[in-house]
DNA sequence: AGCCAGGCAAGTG
DNA sequence: CACTTGCATGGC
């Protein structure tokens, strides 16, 4: 067990660990508390997280556990984390200038001022690919709660200090299952939409090489290739794991947010108004700012 | 009991 | 192109 301690504090604009993983933009994170996770609560201000990564170290998967204290991000993992990290929870980002990116107004100040410090995640593709998918008409606890269940059923297993890890299912994995083995995990209507993604990506007939280097517009056309993927899942994948953080995804959040705040936004179609919210929040990093409001609107009662 | 959740695919006009 | 319908499931 390697372990190891990231300054946050040093960071532009800091950190905020919990907001950043427990405000569903990732879904490849689990609270070892095991308490909720479907708000924010005051109590994982400390709380130790883990993921498994697979594909870091040839051969086998690692397990990295973080958590968030006094200032550091201390983490104890099977392999160097302090690279991964920095990569996974973009600790790069210069919060101060992204936030000098975002226009001023009353929402947005407010949502900002709650999360200071909660950065964009860079998840691996397939797994982001797979939550988003499942993300179709469900509350974020439950969906986290599928990738939770696909990794036991069909994720590596990975042994620790007498525990027993698994990391998310590899796509040719995710290929072999079965419809029936998929809506057994509770995916409902989303399992023929997973298997068959999977199988896209598994036969290489459509992989994230196909989107990364395209125009942002472009992009977001490319992700529908996958099945399952329409507009809305195609922005969240872009942002979350493709690194185009001007996407923002229009949810049912974030189109009443639109209704109630910025109704001029609103034209009638998912492109347009995409474009609108996008040009009000600033441009280059407007999902910065919807990632912001998202987490700020559904943790208000 | 009905409504809703980080929507999408397929069919129709 | 825009619009409509069907789709799983659990929590409130």
């Amino acid at each position: 067990m390697d372990s190891g301690s990231i300054p946050v504090g040093d960071l532009a604009g800091g950190l905020d660990l919990q907001a950043t993983l427990e405000s569903g933009q990732t879904f490849l994170w689990r609270r070892d508390d095991g308490r909720a996770y479907e708000t924010a609560d005051a109590t994982g201000g400390s709380a130790w997280y883990y993921t498994v990564v697979v594909g870091h170290t040839e051969g086998r998967a690692d397990v990295v556990r973080v958590r968030q204290r006094e200032g550091m991000l201390e983490w104890e993992a099977t392999t160097d984390a302090d690279p991964l990290l920095a990569e996974r929870l973009r600790l790069g980002d210069d919060l101060p200038a992204i936030f000098a990116e975002i226009p001023d107004d009353p929402l947005l100040d407010d949502a900002i001022d709650a999360y200071r410090g909660l950065r964009i995640v860079d998840d691996p593709f397939f797994p982001c690919l797979v939550s988003f998918i499942c993300s179709a008409q469900m509350r974020v606890g439950r969906i986290h709660g599928m990738q939770t269940a696909l990794a036991r059923e069909f994720g590596e297993t990975v042994r620790l200090d007498g525990e027993t890890y698994h990391g998310f299912p590899t796509p040719d994995r995710l290929a072999a299952a079965t419809e029936a083995d998929l809506r057994e995990l509770g995916l409902g209507y989303r399992a023929p939409y997973v298997q068959r993604s999977a199988e896209l990506v598994a036969s290489g007939e459509a992989t994230a090489e196909d989107v990364r280097g395209l125009d942002y517009e472009d992009a977001r056309e490319a992700m529908q290739a996958f099945v399952g993927v329409g507009d809305k899942v195609a922005d969240c994948v872009l942002m979350f794991s493709l690194g185009y953080l001007e996407a923002v995804p229009l949810d049912t959040w974030i189109q009443t947010a639109i209704a109630d705040y910025y109704p001029h936004c609103e034209k009638g179609s998912y492109a347009e108004t995409s474009r609108a919210l996008r040009a009000e929040f600033g441009g280059e990093f407007a999902g910065y700012a919807q990632t912001y409001v998202f987490h700020y609107l559904r943790n208000q009662e």
